[in-house]
DNA sequence: CTTTTTGCAAATCATTTGCAACTGA
DNA sequence: TCAGTTGCAAATGATTTGCAAAAAG
């Protein structure tokens, strides 16, 4: 069902090259740089499959929807099961100056069950973002501060 | 500086009245539903500026931000410093069928500072979201796919 | 050839803003 | 009076979608 093409191929290695999340638009402009001309709606329409089967993470800053590849591996042999589940939830630490982005563990899923069953609810995801300024960015920023 | 007007009265009225979170097109909605006209744009702005002011409670559920009110308290007397921090950070359990929002317990700071420190990072917020079904939707859902 | 994918532009959607008319203190 | 506030409509910005042309299998 999902054809190989140029530009998904283009879009997933712009990806991974990036490492870190980024934004479709700053994804599109980047592909543009370097030549792969690529609509812009291609690239949101790969993005959200990415997202979608799961192979992208995404967290929402702002108005915005970040993507990142998620296990940055890739396409490993087969797998019979698909799947049903479509985004998944995502625990990331991110630095609100350089972007960089961090995995981090799960606050354990324990607390996360007894929330749940304490209120009655079914969780169904759950997003968690710490965001701050990674050591190097805090730095920067004392300096920059000590200046007048 | 802050007058006291109709609309913003109206604003604040329907937001306690709603308790939940709202977005701003609903509570407009709800607004215009109680006879109250007020422009869109006006909901906007008051709502953004008791969310500023940390009166008011955003979340941002898919593309949409929802409010709600805050301590429910109001401003204190006056201050000479006025705010260097805008919005706080959240730890919400939301149904994602009828809207219902509980306010949980944090994850541990002990264990958010642990994750910091392990990355060097200062964190300067965190958002954390759970979304599920509440008990009774959960069993309404039960008995619609119950039906062909 | 048949179906997926692309592209582009127009369409949405939520939110913001310009600016003149308005109104509370 | 006069600055903060409102309204409406037009402006934004991100993302989506309609549809015909291009490409993959």
């Amino acid at each position: 069902m999902a054809r190989q093409t140029r530009q998904k191929d283009a879009i997933v290695a712009a990806l991974r090259a990036h490492g870190e999340f980024v934004s479709a638009q700053q994804l599109h402009q980047a592909l543009e740089d370097a030549g792969e001309h690529i609509g812009l709606a291609t690239v949101y329409r790969q993005l959200n499959a990415l997202a979608d089967s799961g192979e992208a993470d995404t967290v929402r800053l702002d108005g915005q929807q970040l993507f990142r590849l998620c296990g940055t591996g890739h396409a490993d042999g087969d797998d019979g099961h698909d799947g049903a589940e479509p985004r998944r939830h995502h625990h990331h630490l991110v630095c609100t100056s350089c972007g960089k982005t961090v995995e981090i563990d799960p606050p354990g899923e324990q607390w996360l069950r007894t929330i749940a069953d304490r209120h009655g609810f079914t969780i169904e995801s759950h997003t968690l973002e710490l965001f701050g300024l990674c050591a190097d960015c805090r730095k920067k920023q004392d300096d920059a501060s000590d200046a007048s």
